[in-house]
RNA sequence: GCACCUGUAGCUCAACUGGAUAGAGCGCCAGACUACGAAUCUGGAGGUUCGGGGUUCGACUCCCUGCAGGUGCACCA
């Protein structure tokens, strides 16, 4: 026996067949087959009900019609029943459940089941996207959890991946920056040259600060500042130099944050790459009729748009410089036509959704006007980082908290709790571990919940080892690690031969779990939503608990023995491939 | 003012986009280690899903309306 990887469109299949043979995909039946409540089974399919409704017939009459024509391989596999109104449930036998684990024994198997979804897309997801000159804070941090959890999601399905960091290296911060780095090269270019070797983004941040109080206090600093800006954007050689000088040094910050969350971009094509682009934006906009003058800007109005007829979309501002909505639109095209993609998701900030409304909506009207295909735009928004008052996450000064500092704290925190659970273990490998516990604690925190809403973050609740947390599914891993090590097995190699079915209630409980893997995968990259992969994996590392608690693995019956080292091994690469695919790193032992 | 998001157990969150008896964790109560890691497991109590209408076999989910909080709305991204 062999099934495939995702039953539930298995059966979704088998479901369509029986009714094109009842002539009911005509008239739009759709099976609708979803994971089931465990009470009911492990499947169940709805479509009846709709598909009655609309006839106007009865849905369990229908149901029982649909059952009827179903291949007789499904009752192979599955008791089938018809419960309700007309659900119709499916029930895998424990020998199906065993010929899918025998199946998908590998990270590469589960990842070659999974491929097919989107095989043949390109995606660009653009994430993270700090500004330089200024250090990455806690306001950066979902973005780029989020962001390469997406991309690793995508991939795994799939789809060739390019990851972009763009990056806002454009600004009009610029100005006051470079005056004062000027200023301090005058003045003390010894202290400056030093401060610049040490800590050289503190202190690019020390003088913007300093630019930036000037600026406020003198007009004629404001002046200045403004006219270093006008320089650098003519291309002036000296201010370009200080202008990469700031940027390098700020991507190797980055670059420090990005190795703690695993994250490696392809590129970082900030707006200043866009800068030779955006004329012919103003050019084609205004010549397929979309973009109009208004207070000496260039706007776009969707007049169909409730809001949007009044609120403009600005591309052009009236001193002529462009900002993030012409580089915005620059980029669009110059994705579409370098990379040919299919797809393009930007992990931005819930707040600017009103902007990314208007780019999507004038990039669909540019592309169709210019007889270009539009590629799929997904803005995947999320919520705030709040504290515990329930505000936006700061120090107790006030001060955006550094993300460097978030994830050092994390760090020692889950260092104090594994010196104190795991006081066997010598002081690097507690300081190993605490490194991995920490980070994947923060990164979990963040993708656990829906992105959509805000959340509250809490130190305790985050490092804690209950509830629906990293360190509970490291822990689970860790568990079974231990089971192998102990025996003397090599977990890459079970010894899983002779395994039989699924039999005690925590057994199948698990199997079951397990098989609905593909399921999670499906819900979460189609939505974008990582937390939907989140939960199906702590609800696994919970079967897991359970049968660990109940069935003891090593016992002399080889047969029962082979079959709980093969849901031992099959819980552990279900579990290890889908804490890397949200970009945690896992343990051998903690 | 207009628009978008959010409102679910004391707290933090789920609920697969209209499906079956709304589920977890924390906290609380009661249990389980001389066998593979108790950082665990097993039970229990806890709900007018913000209020009020509506749509239908069926609503946390869709529509209308009110309330509360957050966010955005012409040159910063």
């Amino acid at each position: 026996m062999s099934l495939p990887f995702a039953l539930a469109s298995h059966l979704d299949l088998a479901l369509q067949t029986a009714a094109a043979a009842l002539g009911w995909v005509e008239r739009g039946f759709l099976p609708e087959v979803r994971v089931a409540d465990p009470a009911h089974g492990d499947f169940q399919a709805n479509g009846a009900l709709a598909f009655a409704k609309r006839e106007k017939q009865n849905p369990r009459a229908l149901a029982q019609q649909l059952v009827d024509r179903l291949d007789p391989s499904v009752r192979s596999t599955c008791e089938v029943t018809l419960a309700g109104p007309g659900f119709i449930n499916f029930r895998l036998k424990p020998a199906a459940l065993l010929a899918w684990l025998q199946d998908y024994d590998s990270e590469a198997h589960l990842q070659g089941g999974a491929a097919s979804a989107k095989a043949g897309q390109t995606w660009i997801v653009d994430y993270s996207s700090p500004n330089t000159a200024k250090q990455m804070h806690v306001g950066h941090l979902r973005s780029a959890v989020i962001g390469e959890a997406i991309c690793r999601l995508l991939a795994f399905s799939g789809a060739r991946v390019i990851r972009d960091n763009h990056i806002g290296d454009w600004g009009t911060q610029f100005g006051k920056l470079i005056w004062a780095y000027k200023q301090a090269q005058a003045t003390a270019p010894a202290a400056l040259a030093t401060a610049l070797a040490n800590e050289p983004l503190e202190e690019f941040e020390r003088l913007y600060k300093a630019g930036h109080h000037a600026a406020e206090a003198d007009p004629a600093v404001l002046d200045a500042a403004r006219s270093e800006l006008v320089k650098l954007q003519d291309g002036d050689a000296v201010n370009l130099d200080i202008w990469r000088h700031i940027n390098g040094v700020s991507l190797a910050a980055f670059q420090q944050i990005y190795d703690q969350l695993g994250i490696r971009f392809d590129f970082a094509h900030g707006e200043s790459f866009y800068n030779d682009k955006v004329a012919a934006v103003y050019r084609e906009l205004q010549q397929c009729g979309l973009a109009q003058e208004s207070e000496g800007a260039l706007v776009v109005f969707h007049p169909e748009h409730p809001r949007f007829a009044q609120q403009p979309f600005l591309i052009r501002k009236k001193d002529g410089a462009s900002n993030y909505a012409s580089t915005d639109l620059a980029t669009v095209l110059h994705r579409a036509e370098t990379y040919h993609i299919d797809g393009a998701a930007y992990v931005i900030d819930f707040r600017q959704s009103d902007h990314m409304d208007q780019l999507f909506l004038t990039a669909q009207k540019w592309f169709e006007r210019t007889g270009r295909k539009l590629p799929r735009l997904e803005h995947v928004d999320f919520g705030t980082v709040l504290g515990e008052d329930n505000k936006p996450l700061k120090t107790r000064s006030g001060e955006n908290i550094r993300l460097k500092d978030l994830l050092a704290e994390a760090e020692a925190r889950a260092l104090a709790l594994v010196a104190e659970k795991s006081r066997d273990l010598t002081p690097e490998e507690q300081t190993g571990i605490a490194r991995i516990v920490g980070v994947a604690s923060v990164q979990y925190a963040d993708l656990s919940q829906n992105r959509s809403s805000d959340y509250v973050f809490t130190w305790d609740k985050m490092i804690s080892l209950d509830g629906n947390t990293a360190a509970y599914l490291l822990y689970a891993v860790a568990r079974i690690r231990s089971i192998f090590r102990k025996a003397g097995l090599d977990p890459a190699r079970p010894p899983v031969a002779g395994a039989s079915a699924p039999e005690t209630p925590q057994e199948l409980a698990l199997a079951r779990r397990l098989v609905q893997f593909s399921d999670a995968i499906l819900l979460a990259t189609s939505q974008l939503r990582p937390h939907f992969l989140c939960l199906y994996l702590y609800e696994l590392a919970g079967a897991y608990s359970a049968f660990y608690a109940v069935d003891r693995v090593m016992v002399d019956a080889a047969e029962v023995r082979a079959r709980r080292l093969l849901l031992c091994h099959r819980t552990l690469i279900v579990l290890e491939t889908g804490l890397h695919l949200l970009g945690l790193r896992t343990l051998e032992r903690m």
